[in-house]
DNA sequence: TGAGATAATGAACGCGCGTACATTATTTTG
DNA sequence: CAAAATAATGTACGCGCGTTCATTATCTCA
């Protein structure tokens, strides 16, 4: 291993003291520009690199923005499309900071200790994907809150909280994407939703309901699963597995479906490949509507119309709200203020929905 | 901010000296069991957790494997296959060994310079992806092997250095993807070829060459592509709009072209996305065999038969490997035996391929 | 030219750990 | 029971930085 070179070395080439090895590094204090080149210079002779580790004990800052991810052993997380794009947007912003991107995996369902985390200090600031809107993680993430540790969530909202959230407005999406089948003149639409823990999940029934409610196919009052038809409602956990074993359940009653919204890409096409084995084309026999217009989203037949939703633009953007404020060193007094955006989503036509009436 | 709790204060609760906080946290030396609850009790009442920037830096250990990527500005990286295969890999390893992910991006084409990356001392070991063969990039991983840095190289054979590498058998796998459709009868086979900076290029070449040497469809001299009938020679750079393009080029020749080997199944999908858009359909018109089994062979229309290359386990063992090397701190003598690792690939058949003869 | 003000730089120490060596406590042995 | 051996614990300091306060060097002004 080559000798780390500390700025001791570089002060007696340069005949100066650590200190101002130190001041040149950082832009500190007056400098004589002669000192200063003279320090630069030894520097460059003795390829000096300040040690990071050392700066980040010594600011009390460890310059990293830690992720944190849900570790199922096996599962290829960074393959999935909401991580992949979510990280891809944290990077981006991460990389533009001068920040380093820590990977944090959480077992779900163990202790979820999140303040540990931070208590460690390698970490300045945290981006949770892949919390629960559950009991236990609530705790956790007041525990985080109480402790003044800046972190957000992405895609979870917890009513009722002041977490800093990054979130996109699933409802509307969802909304947008059954009004579509409506007009073109589907009736009988049929929900695959996601897992219900995921508040993201519940928006997307929510909107589904109210396009439902408004052109009079569900009465005013409905407001859960249990008021809708069986046959129009069916739930997967977002994998396209879960999607193909859907087609199963809808198959008996797919002369009573004319459309089906799926919760996301994924399901979509579990789901198509599904009922394409029961001799059912997509596009032809039934439409089907994705949600998250991923790359999959493009590649089947036919291409799957599907509400975007612009994680890449969440992760980026969590990011950058969190690291200007743990840039900033702001910590004068309480609280400060939570963030909470919410992104808009958008409907992707493409050929999965032909006109019907 | 919460108040950071050090061993200071735990000792003074438990009654003990800072090196018995010390002791009993890294389980050293003898301890009296006594004072080790005590201790713990203190730890656990003060709600103590170890500063991991102050053990890095005591250590002299970062306790990060770094990961590098190239990075090119809104390109969502992480949702490439490759990448997202070989990082979830690395993710396990990396939470089974103890250790953190610091990713760190490299703006390719820039002056790379790797050795700065170990001289913070950030990161313990680095795993590089996305690297190519260039003088430049050599240079500079000769700078990290002579300085004594452990790194490894994915998916890129440097052929007459010594580097570590995990790498895998391209070119038996395109050999076999090859022979599978002379098996099927098929003689006109054309190949697509990703970008030639890659090594892995070359291999898959390498292997469809030799395979149609072999059914005596070409010279026994023929080496390289200019030794090949133009019309069977297309060129991507592995993304499926290239491969889109590449559909243009070859719809004129779709006359003498029977079947198409492309060297990965994006540039595959783009390429039956382009040809069915002059009417080709795949499987029937003409066969064609992708590359990686990626997840979106498996939901294209007709599926994909697909080399299967297990990047998952590539990422997971230069993890494994690495870790175990920093790990093991046996630093004694000189450099330590590199290792270089090929792991087999597959031919997954799937319905893009009828029987012809 | 000397006093005062300002610029530039150095000395010292803290950040929170890990651990070598010294000291104290306890156990074993003759 | 005392000496020797072993177990347990404490003291002191280093890891490589950032920075406060002290000291020195330089400049300005009367």
């Amino acid at each position: 291993m080559a000798a780390i070179v500390t700025r001791k070395e570089v002060a007696e080439l340069a005949g100066v003291s650590e200190a101002t090895v130190s001041r040149v590094f950082n832009d500190v204090g007056p400098m004589k520009e002669q000192t200063r080149q003279r320090v630069l210079q030894a520097a460059k002779t003795l390829n000096y690199h300040p040690n990071a580790i050392a700066q980040s004990f010594a600011r009390r800052r460890s310059g990293n923005l830690g992720v944190v991810l849900p570790y199922v052993p096996k599962v290829h997380i960074f393959s999935t499309y909401y991580f992949s794009e979510v990280l891809s947007g944290i990077g981006e912003q991460v990389k533009a900071s001068g920040y380093d991107m820590l990977l944090k995996f959480r077992v779900p369902g163990e202790e979820s200790d999140y303040s540990s985390i931070f208590r460690s200090q390698k970490v300045d600031a945290c981006v949770i994907l892949g919390a629960t809107d559950t009991p236990s993680e609530r705790a956790e993430l007041k525990k985080l809150e109480d402790g003044g540790f800046p972190f957000c969530l992405i895609n979870q909202h917890m009513s009722g909280e002041r977490f800093n959230e990054v979130d996109a407005d699933h409802e509307g999406g969802s909304y947008r994407a059954v009004r579509h089948l409506l007009d073109l003149g589907y009736r009988d639409i049929a929900f695959l939703s996601g897992s219900p823990e995921f508040s993201n999940s519940g928006d997307r029934l929510r909107g589904y309901m109210q396009a439902m409610r408004e052109a009079g196919l569900l009465s005013a009052d409905a407001k859960a699963p249990g008021d809708l038809p069986a046959h129009l409602y069916y739930e997967g956990n977002y994998s396209r597995t879960s999607g193909m074993k859907a087609a199963s359940a809808m198959h008996p009653n797919l002369k009573r479906i004319e459309a089906v919204f799926a919760s996301n890409d994924r399901m979509a096409i579990g789901l198509m490949q599904g009922l394409r084995e029961y001799g059912h084309v997509p596009g032809r026999d039934y439409a089907i509507v994705g949600y998250d217009d991923s790359e999959a989203a493009r590649v089947t037949v036919p291409p799957l119309t599907s509400v975007a939703v612009p994680f890449y633009e969440m992760g980026r953007l969590a990011a950058e709200r969190l690291l200007r404020r743990v840039g900033g060193g702001n910590e004068t007094g309480g609280a400060s203020e939570s963030f909470r955006l919410k992104l808009d989503t958008k409907l992707v036509v493409r050929q999965s929905c032909r006109i019907l009436r």
